[in-house]
Order: structure tokens, then sequence, then C-alpha cells
DNA sequence: CGGGTTCGCGCC
DNA sequence: AAAGGGCGCGAACCCG
């Protein structure tokens, strides 16, 4: 079912479609839209098409729809899977490629998000004046079924199908969990922060007391006046001293002998939660009882999820206790447990590695096969290899690794030789990483060897992670997407549980006592389903750890 | 004075 | 000799 929401308004239109993108009927005008919406969700639960969620699924909140095909999440996926990487991909973009006419440019994010907010600002959608909204959706909906449909690779169709399906999942979840938003208890922040800083300031912009006490502390040890805040004038003032620092950051003043490296890193701890999460940002991002962040789906190249102000994929764990669920409610926290590794044994299908990956903690099976039972090395050295590492004690290792798990590290070494070389490489579900960009080619093809060599083994360090970040990545969306539909089955109405929080490998549910048993399974199975359906028959398990926790700060 | 860059750190 | 991937954000700093 197509939807296009009027310009202004609470109106719209409807219009069917068959499987393959082709209408059913002629467009349905309804003056109310939302009621209209509801009704065709209750009586036929059909795949909402529309060109994205924030223009056509936010303005129907607090409704909750089940299925949907975004149109701009799928361009992006399209575009990438065909090596068009860079087009524009709004819904007026991909309309102009169908017909012939000037491509516009997609708006810069920042413009988009203020697009929002004003009525004059231009129109994300990018449709050039003067055309239907609703025709546009549909012609552009049928092309990318067809552009699917053209995919030769059966395999490769349906994964690709199911990670549309998936992202498209993620559209919706990500508005839904911005109207929701996350419990957070203001008085628990507040109490927080004032152990941590002292007391609110009077005047916003003062520094706390422990933190002004913290720095004129710092200064006197040095016997110098300066702004701790400022590297400049710290490493002046440490080099005064004869200490010679290169940076400011704290693994190197960890290592000074000199009580005001102890009082430096202690000072950038608590400033940082100042400036970060402190009084300020709670004035500005949490209302009536909610943190509520924009997730940016599909926001970073790999497919995993970014965020857009408020700094919502970084809540800083020495203020998770101030994520408290409603009263007669609990918080479901569940996190995949070393996701990356065990999506390396699946993608490579390497028998040493996958029986590492069989069950349990995967490191400490890695140790007793291969490393003396020193789960520490095992767990550098497999991480060294995901990363692409070369520095430190690692050679050693990674000659232990590539010895005992042949086909692991032949996967990843050949997808750093592909970034390499400039090529792309894809997720299991078939998103595709950027080609190099323009400067790489000036780089790889200098004068200078040096220089060119150095960019290649960066292009490589990001191919060789992006295979296994990217197909974490899928397995988390389809997750969420299962996890989603199995909420939805549990309950409906206010009491309903809901997902909030979502970090990569990590999700949060926030839902009514009696059915946190029931949100633990669902979360389960959804874990189970994601695997089959990402990596399809593979002895690799991907555990979860849940817990059914008041404060967020328990989970762990 | 505003915009862009660098540094460093929060999270995975 | 160089030396581990992906982000967002704020303060300092630099420049026009």
């Amino acid at each position: 079912m197509a939807l296009v929401p009027d310009q202004h308004g609470s109106g719209g239109r409807l219009q069917p479609l068959a499987e393959d993108g082709t209408p059913l009927g002629p467009p349905r005008p309804e003056p109310r839209l939302a009621q209209a919406v509801a009704r065709v969700e209750a009586e036929q639960a059909p795949r909402w098409v529309w060109a994205t969620a924030e223009s056509a699924y936010q303005p129907l909140m607090p409704l909750r729809l089940a299925r949907c095909h975004d149109l701009r999440l799928t361009e992006t996926l399209l575009l990438g899977h065909e090596d068009h990487w860079g087009a524009p991909r709004s819904l007026g973009a991909a309309w102009a490629r169908l017909r012939g006419l000037p491509v516009p440019a997609d708006l810069p994010e920042a413009a988009a998000a203020e697009a929002q907010d004003s009525l004059f600002a231009p129109d994300r959608l990018q449709l050039p004046p003067g055309t239907d909204a609703l025709a546009a959706v549909v012609a552009v909906h049928a092309e990318q079924q067809r552009r699917l449909a053209a995919v030769t690779d059966q395999a490769a169709r349906a994964r690709l199908r199911l990670l549309v399906a998936a992202e498209s999942a993620g559209g919706l979840l990500a508005t839904e969990i911005a109207d929701d938003g996350l419990p957070w208890r203001a008085d628990v922040h507040d109490r927080l922060l004032t152990e941590l800083l002292g007391p609110r300031p009077r005047t916003p912009g003062a520094q706390p007391k422990l933190l002004a006490e913290l720095s004129a502390e710092l200064q006197h040890s040095l016997g110098a006046r300066f702004n701790p805040d400022s590297h400049t004038q710290v490493l002046r003032a440490f080099g005064d001293r004869g200490i010679h620092l290169s940076s400011t950051r704290s693994w190197e003043l960890a290592q000074v002998d000199h009580p005001a490296a102890r009082l430096l890193v202690r000072y950038k701890e608590l400033s940082r939660i100042h400036a970060a999460h402190g009084w300020a940002w709670q004035d500005a991002w949490v209302h009536g009882g909610r943190f509520r962040p924009e997730y940016v789906v599909g926001g970073v190249v790999s497919g995993r999820w970014a965020s857009r102000g408020g700094g919502a994929l970084q809540i800083p764990r020495i203020l998770r206790g101030a994520v408290v669920a409603d009263p007669g409610w609990a918080l479901v926290v569940a996190d995949a447990a070393q996701l990356e590794p065990r999506v390396l044994a699946a993608l490579s299908e390497d028998a040493g590695l996958a029986r590492s990956a069989a069950e349990g903690d995967l490191y400490a099976a890695l140790a007793a096969q291969a490393f003396q039972g020193d789960r520490e090395k095992a767990k550098l050295g497999l991480l060294g290899a995901m990363y692409g590492q070369t520095s430190g004690d690692i050679g050693p290792l990674l000659a232990t690794l590539r010895r005992r798990y042949p086909a692991a590290m032949g996967y990843v070494e050949a997808a750093a030789r592909t970034g390499e070389e400039g090529g792309v490489v894809r997720s299991r579900l078939g998103r595709a990483c950027p080609p190099p960009s323009a400067d790489w080619f000036d780089l790889t093809e200098t004068q200078e060897a040096e220089a060119g060599a150095r960019s290649a083994r960066a292009r490589g360090r990001f191919t060789r992670n992006f295979v296994i970040q990217a197909s974490g990545a899928d397995w988390a969306l389809a997750l969420l997407a299962g996890l989603r539909r199995r909420l939805a089955a549990l309950s409906s109405g206010a009491d309903r549980p809901h997902l909030v929080f979502f970090q990569h490998d990590e999700v949060m549910v926030h839902t009514p006592l009696d059915l946190a048993d029931a949100v633990t399974t669902a979360v389960t199975e959804a874990a189970e389903e994601a695997r089959t359906l990402v990596f399809g028959p593979t002895p690799v398990r991907f555990p979860l750890s849940t817990a059914v926790v008041e404060t967020y700060a328990d989970a762990k």
C-alpha cells in the first residue's frame, strides 16, 4: 500500500499495489489519514510503501505498523549493490533517474534535519515542482522491485531482499524509539552528577565545585597557572617540570609518575561527563522522564545506526543508573556476546574457529585450542586479526592463528587485499562498502610510493573490518526486525513492551513486569532466527546475555 | 565573529 | 619504521 501524506494537514493518499508494484486500483484520498491507515492495517496488514519514515511514518505516531518498504533506505542499498556509490538517494533523485531528468543532489544532513521543523525549508524528498508525490512513490517502488528481481544469483537475491526488509523495519523502529523515548530519571541523573561534580552551579556555564577544586589542585601540583582543557597549555606545564609528553591522552598520562598526571586524568574524566552528559545535556534532551535521541538508520556505511544529537550511542556507563524502568515495568537488556569473532567464524566457515564458536566463551575455547589456555592472548590475537593490527607483540599471535585457523585468517586477508587493490567488499546480506575516494587514487598513484602504500594499507584495514562489522550489523538488524514482530504479538495498547534502545549488538526493551519473561524468550528466539536467516546452516552460535533489571546500571 | 579543523574521549 | 575498524561530540584552536 503506497502512502503519501499531504504537504500540510492531517490527510493523505493511499494506493493499493501488487507485489511487483503494479497499482491495483486508483489513488484513494484520505482526509483523515491516521484513521484510514489504522483501519487498513487492522484489516489487511499490508506492506506500507513510502518515501521515508520521517516523512510518512513519523506524522502517524503513536500509530504502530507492522511492515514497510522504505524507498530511501532501499535506494541506498540498491545503489551500493549496483556500484553507483554516491548517487543521490532521495525520492526525487530516484524519480529523476527513472524519467531521465536532471538528478537533484541530496540535501546535506544538517539541512535535512532543519527541513523537518520548518514549513519553508526545502522539501527533503527533492521532488521537482509539480510532481505527483504518490505517482513518484509508486513508480520508484516498482522500479526497485524490478532491480531486486534482476539480481541474477538466487541466493544473493534472497539475501538482498532480506536486507531491504530488515533495513526498512529499522526505519520503523528508529521512528518508534524516538516516539517512545528511553526512560530517564532526571532526579537520579542529578544525584549522580552531584556525587561526581558537586551540586549544579547556580549560574549556567559555571564550573561545578569539585571540578574547579580539581583544576586548582592540578595547577598547584605543577606550580603553574593553565587551562586544563587546553592541550597546548597542559603540555607546556608538564614540559616546564621536565615531563615531556607527546600528547595528553589518558593512556600516556597513565605511564607518568607524577601526582599531576593522576589529577589530570581524573579532571578529564569528570569534565567530559560535565560537558557531554551534564545538566546542560539533560536540559536539552530529557523531557517528561524520557530521553529522545534521533537515530540515523544506516548512518554508518557498515549498516550500523548512527545518532544525531544527544550522543545516544555513547551513554557513559557511570550514568546508566539514570535509566530506570517505570513503576510496575522492567528493562530487558540483551547483548550479543563476542559478536564479531562469531561473525567471522560463520562467514569463513573455518572449522576450527566454528568449533570454538559453537557455544560458550569463544575466546576461552580458542585459548584452549591454540594458546595454552591463555585467554587474553587469544582475544588480542583475534581482535588484531579483525582490525588489521600489526604493531606491538601481536606477530606471533597472528602466526599461530594463521596456522590453526587458515580459512578464517584467509577470509579477512582476502578482504584486506581486495581493499588494498581498490575493490569493493560486501556484507553477508549484500551491503556494499564504499569504493576508494578520488584522492585515494591520487595517493596510490603518487610518485611517493610510501604515501600510496600507507593509504592502500589503510583501505585494506577498512575492508578487512567491513566484512565483519557489516555482517554483524546484518545480523543485528535481522534480530531487531524479528524481535519487533514478536513484541507486537505479545500485547497491544498502552501496556505493550517496546524497544527503547539499540546499540550495535545490544537491545533494551521496556516492558510491563508480567511480560518480562516473555520478552526474554522473544529476544532469544529472535537471535536464533537471525542466525539462520543471515548465515544459514552454521554450527556457530550467537548467544545473548540477557538480564531483567530495574535499571540499566544493573545489566552487566 | 563564524566556520572549519584538531584533539581526545565516550560508546561498540 | 610504523604501529587496530566504526562513529558523535565539545573545547580549543586557527583562519578568513
